[in-house]
DNA sequence: ACCTGAACACCGTTCAAGT
DNA sequence: ACCTGAACACCGTTCAAGT
């Protein structure tokens, strides 16, 4: 990649824009994790003065956020024909790698759109399963904060499936006892 | 608490020690978060020069370690006379406290003593509740994830027991199946 | 040997000055 | 009106100079 000690205007065809800063930025954290990014390095990736980023972001936090929502906007949703633990299963897979990447990504205060589709297809795949509003609500929270958990703890595959499959494995039984309680 | 624009070793009888400077730097977290908490700020705090500092604390890593081990150590080991879910949750509602404070306080890359009291104490739950050493190991893995998690998403203590609650019930449904293939 | 504090290499962001 | 870049108010930490 050319980069000059100062940076200049004209050399470069590409002009200046969100995609393209956020897509170096991309990089930057792909490669080097989210706390190696700094305006000031990304302006310099970009061959552009620091206070040039201002003009596309409102500050470092918004530029984050984005970040963090096409992260979140890059997990699939899972095939409705599925089992619904399988589903979950694929849904927070995915889950755990964009908050990995981006902590923030799927936190109940991230106000991104992207977080909220995850949160509408997992609520959607457990009020298929059978479970009432109220609980769905609460089960996904729960299913939320473990995922996000393994994630900062950085479990192995395994060792997430093993307490995903004891937490989903809770879930299912509550809603045996309510099937059980109705006639 | 008296301040000097400049600090002057002279003006106070308590000299500096390890104990003094994480005592000031609990009460800077306490008020202002860990965020808050910076060398050149607690120095000032202590009335004290910045530099002042690493002659206790090799860098500001090691200082926030010990501020987490201490968050750690003050975590009580439950009575084991009750039964093993209410002392799994008397364990990880203070280590929630204590995460949400120092998210790396109880970390499995937290290597300070207090984690590891933790742990112990965790896994000695686990295991006369009738899980054997392995499986032990991984739900606690899964115990403490949730945890962290429910830390960093700030859940409500309603919230929290109800995912807790479904998370234990899958703990025991295999401890049922472990006794019901048993003779 | 010990301690000081200036200095280095960074941050995010504001804002006056220039075009 | 737009953009520049100097400047502000911070960081953690090194290290030469002083005692």
């Amino acid at each position: 990649m050319a980069r000059q000690a100062t940076p200049a205007s004209g050399t470069s065809g590409e002009r200046l824009s969100r995609e393209r800063i956020l897509e170096t930025a991309t990089g930057l954290v792909v490669q080097h994790g989210l706390e190696a990014l700094s305006m000031r390095r990304l302006a310099h990736e970009l061959d552009v003065w620091p206070m040039s980023l201002y003009r596309y972001f409102r500050d470092k936090d918004e530029l984050v956020a984005a970040l963090a929502d096409s992260a979140a906007q890059r997990i699939p949703s899972p095939d409705a024909a599925a089992p619904w633990r399988e589903q979950m299963h694929a849904l927070l897979d995915p889950a755990r790698a964009a908050i990995e990447r981006y902590p923030s990504s799927l936190s109940p205060q991230a106000n991104g759109t992207a977080a909220g589709h995850v949160r509408t297809a997992g609520l959607a795949i457990l009020q298929r399963a059978g479970l009432d509003e109220a609980n769905a609500s609460r089960a996904w929270q729960a299913l939320l904060a473990y995922t996000a958990g393994a994630a900062a703890f950085s479990l192995t595959t395994a060792d997430f499936d093993y307490g995903l499959g004891r937490l989903l494995d809770g879930l299912e039984s509550t809603l045996r006892d309510t099937a059980a309680a109705r006639p």
